[in-house]
DNA sequence: CTTAATGCAAACGATTTGCACCGCC
DNA sequence: GGCGGTGCAAATCGTTTGCATTAAG
């Protein structure tokens, strides 16, 4: 794990007088430990092996707050769910629409593509953006050939 | 109405085989004309006076259909469920984090765009691309004031 | 010490399901 | 007239809530 991503995350925390509990820790940790796009469940099921008396009532609540903050993004998944994404450098992503695979794309352009969209959403609407979101939906290898059988 | 648009829309049904019901003319009629992004039940609260034997059911069927025959896309809205938006001319969204407005934001270069995420996601990961979904978040011009006090 | 954060279990609510009936093609 | 589509209500399951307890700063 790269530490100094793991302590940029901290001090986020701290600027915000947000407290650092072990929950919060560990939640982050597996976050940037894994580019599985877990959803709350399956970060429950990974921690509390580890961590035994954790509720899932915790994840949502520091998941959120993770979100609100810059953290990580919420990702809409194929069936209806939510998954996470730690957010180190900018990329967007790929979903599968049979297995519901995600991927993460990295682009060449993005903070200038992110640039150019938020500055014609302020034109047009006059919305202050915070973050942009890029999707692509489709068939992943593994499907299209699965699907062509 | 464009009507124009609402036949092309049956076009497509016609050409996948589907039944066109009254119920799927309304719903789509619905949706083309309005562009307030609607969740379900809206769709249905709207609907139902009109058409009083209509079931949520039928909603989430009809709903599920059209997307997968790219007519609508799904929208992932602030307070966690979902908004469908009938998408003729290609464009992105500007969600406003405070109070789920979602307005529509035309952008020019939209097909350049597309295609240079969908080339730069096959070149990566040899995912067949079908659509692309771009979001952006923020505060809308009214939370900004209301938020300013 | 103070007060935010947690765990637990119950409550909630949007979405799905099963099945008998209906009506489009 | 066959089969895809619909309505209805019950079941499901992810998420939220309320509150007593714990521990971070």
């Amino acid at each position: 794990m790269p530490n100094e991503t793991y302590q940029k995350a901290l001090d986020t925390l701290r600027e915000s007088k947000i407290r650092i509990t072990p929950q919060r820790q560990i939640i982050l940790k597996y976050l940037i430990n894994h580019d599985n796009h877990p959803s709350v469940d399956t970060i429950y099921e990974a921690l509390k092996k580890e961590f035994s008396n954790l509720s899932v009532a915790t994840i949502y609540n520091s998941l959120q707050l993770f979100e609100k903050l810059g953290i990580i993004i919420e990702l809409p998944a194929e069936d209806g769910g939510i998954r996470y994404d730690f957010f180190g450098n900018p990329h967007f992503h790929a979903i599968c629409e049979n297995c519901g695979k995600i991927i993460d794309v990295e682009y060449p352009d993005y903070k200038s593509l992110e640039q150019s969209l938020s500055k014609t959403t302020e034109e047009q609407t006059g919305f202050k953006v915070r973050q942009s979101h890029v999707e692509v939906y489709g068939l992943c290898k593994e499907c299209q050939a699965k699907l062509s059988k």
